[in-house]
Parts: C-alpha cells; structure tokens; sequence
DNA sequence: CTTACTGTTTTATAAAATGCATACAGACTT
DNA sequence: AAGTCTGTATGCATTTTATAAAACAGTAAG
C-alpha cells in the first residue's frame, strides 16, 4: 500500500538541533520499524522519495539506510529498492521508555527555563496531538 | 556540594552513534536539570572537569555550555565559573500562553525527532511533576 | 531494445566537529 | 605581587557531514 508509505514519509521531521541528518533519519525509521509501523517485509520509501521529500541529499539517505542495514533493520536490493527485514530488531521496551524519559526530562527543563509549568505544557502536547497534530 | 557535582559527572556518558560530542553534553545536562540533579542558583562543573573527565576538548565542552546558556538554561560567568539558571518570574498570562504553546511544539518536534510518540511523553511528564518532580 | 525505475559511485566543494597546543583575561586567595 | 582558579580565544590538522552534479549499473516492464 503506498498509502502507508506516505503516512511514514508524512511524520519524517528534521530538525535544526545539531544532530547530524542521517542520524535522525536512520532513529526515525529505526522507531517506524520497531514500532511496527513498518511491517517485515514491506518495502521502504525509496532514496531518492525521502531525500526529495525531505530535500536533503541523497547520499545523506543512503548513509541512513547502510546504517541501518548493518544494524540488520533493513535490506537493501540493488536496482529492486529496500525492504524491512524478515525479522527486523525489535525495540528494546527499556531503551523506548528511557527515550520517553529523556525526551520529558528535557522538556520539563525546557519548560522551567522558560517560566512555565511542565504540566500546562503537557496537557498542551496532548491537546495538540488529539486529532490535529 | 561537591559530591553532588562529582555525581553529575560521573553520570555522564559518551556514546559513539553519530551524535556530535557537544550535542550528548547538552543533552545530558538538560535532563540533570531537568531531573533537579541540578538546582536553580547550583555551580555547574568545570568545563575544564568535564573536558579531564571525559577526555574530550575544552572547545567541545564550552561548545555544550554555550548552547545551554543562550537556551536559558544556565549562565555563564567568566572566571567565576557557571551556574545554573534562576527560574525566571512568571509573566502576563498572554505571553505565558504562547511560552506553553512554544515548548509544547518544540517538545512535540523532539519527540518525534527521536521517534517516540508525543502523547507518551506528555504522560509522562504529568506522572513526574505530579509529586516526585 | 528502450524506457523507467532502483541502488551505487565519483568528483568537487564547503561547512562543521574534534583534538591539541598555546595562549589571553578576569577574579579570587595568599 | 604571585599563584591559581575561572572562562575566552586562536591556529593548525584531521575527520565527518552535507550538498551538488553527474554518471554508472542492475532490474523490470513496455
């Protein structure tokens, strides 16, 4: 289904915060894929779709996809496109709930730093991503 | 104390996945500040500790510092050493909505950038602050 | 065969990150 | 004044990241 293709590219974000865009990429969809929203087998956005879509370059992508090829996510068919792995790694649930952490940690700071009350900012973020996030 | 500071150093930890030395640091100190490892007013360490102890350059460490203190997080005193923000006082309730809406889509682009789902990290937000944070 | 799609590679360029060494400058203690 | 702590700054070499443009190579469908 390229509909679920789309929805993947749809949520791919890059932001300006010093980590290198393979590096987001390849966590991005190295979460799609343990996250299942990538299923074994299903074929991978092509190259040239993510750097066009993202308008990044498209060895930037393809530093993604080796990475994530060596960490046996993904498989990669010359001139046939890439695949989800057969058995692709899952996500560690402790690594997924450290990130979670991580990431709130990080925003309560942020919040703080910036006068505000972590909890509004919460109850914002789950305001925002209900229906139109 | 010093103790506490030898803890917050001790926990820091550089991992070799592509992200940018000063990038980990900053990171990392965002969630000790987060976390209350390190209060409001507190003497952060050394760059010069940081540098000795995780064998890493003075430039680097000073790279990290420099992103925490134009986000607010920390200031800067020469030769005096750094310090960790004032929680800043409470302002008009217009522009305190707009803080909450800014920090709620950076948190949202931070998750998602890290492949997590917002919504989780909102949760969690809300089950740290709500006694233990 | 031709076309159109895949991934692969090369060349060039530029910017950023890191390390190492060496200083410079302000503040405090003695 | 001297010493020692702080952050600040510079110069040089190296590696990594990122872009651009162009080509190369294998696969499949027309």
């Amino acid at each position: 289904m390229h509909t679920d293709l789309q929805k993947v590219l749809d949520r791919l974000i890059l932001e300006a915060n010093g980590v290198p865009i393979y590096v987001q990429l390849r966590d991005q969809f190295l979460s799609a894929i343990g996250e299942g929203r990538l299923k074994p087998g299903e074929q991978m956005p092509t190259m040239r779709q993510v750097a066009v879509a993202l308008k990044v370059d498209l060895n930037t992508v393809r530093h993604a996809y080796s990475d994530l090829e060596r960490h046996g996510a993904i498989v990669i068919l010359r001139a046939k496109g890439t695949y989800v792995a057969d058995v692709p790694p899952k996500t560690d649930p402790h690594d997924r709930d450290h990130q979670i952490e991580e990431r709130a940690l990080r925003a309560i700071a942020d919040a703080r730093t910036h006068g505000v009350d972590p909890g509004d900012v919460a109850r914002r973020i789950l305001k925002m991503t209900k229906k139109g996030g």
